[in-house]
DNA sequence: ACAAAAGTCAAGTCGTTACTTAACTGTTGG
DNA sequence: CCAACAGTTAAGTAACGACTTGACTTTTGT
């Protein structure tokens, strides 16, 4: 019980701020310190710390703290729960598309076993 | 050419605001116009109309306005990049974790084929 | 014991961003 | 033709979020 209410909402806010997301890419490598993460980021080390705060307050990362460093790092499990997030509205929207081409596919062989639909045609706005 | 810049950053940028990502559930089951994502949504139609446009600019949606009626479908592929960003980083630390454990499995193996780790304790912040 | 290292905390600044209102454009049904 | 509809744009406001500085605490190496 760490991080209480750790919800996709703060998982997605904490991901949505690129210093976090380079900070999520150095863990991926590996624990690091607070200060090892500092090391390439252009700003303080205070900074670096209120972003740890963020990411830890999402569930994305753990922090433990052994004398005076805190170590970082990464809680897989929270980057599935966004995945996963991903994944199911595209599953969604790829599931309509399938019913929608089964539907067509229906239709045409009905109609009039006819000529590969002309569905196409200019893909961006149309003026009048 | 469509979104001719959207990068990793614009989609989860995008992805961090709570209402854009109601809209994107909401497309999840099918196209709607604008209306129809402004109706659930407690701002103005043209707050929804902003949200749009950065969701579009990200590669997350894209639009066509037939007539009055502007019709905003998802881009599922663009999902799947983020998912393939959190899987990555993932993946990462997942192949550390196992070559990690390998090694561990080699030492005890080795060491004295003795009693399973005692690897755990206390989870949160040492005093001193 | 002391100085440097590694964080932490509290204000405060400043830029960004979500949102509103209001005026406006194009579209459609009657 | 005109009223309502669907959306767009611009300008302004208000809140939020990232960052800084400076003072402070705890730990560690010598």
């Amino acid at each position: 019980m760490h991080q209480p209410a750790a919800t996709i909402d703060h998982v997605f806010h904490a991901l949505g701020d690129a210093t976090r997301r380079a900070i999520v890419v150095q863990l991926g490598r590996g624990p690091a310190s607070v200060s090892e993460l500092a090391t390439p980021l252009p700003i303080s080390l205070a900074a670096v710390v209120q972003h740890v705060q963020v990411l830890e307050a999402s569930g994305l990362v753990a922090t433990r703290k052994q004398g005076r460093v805190r170590t970082c790092s990464l809680i897989p499990n929270t980057l599935l729960e966004a995945e996963r997030w991903l994944a199911q509205r595209r599953a969604l929207w790829e599931g309509r598309l399938e019913r929608l081409e089964a539907l067509m596919q229906v239709r045409t062989s009905i109609d009039h076993a006819a000529t590969t639909a002309p569905v196409d045609a200019a893909t961006e706005e149309e003026p009048a």
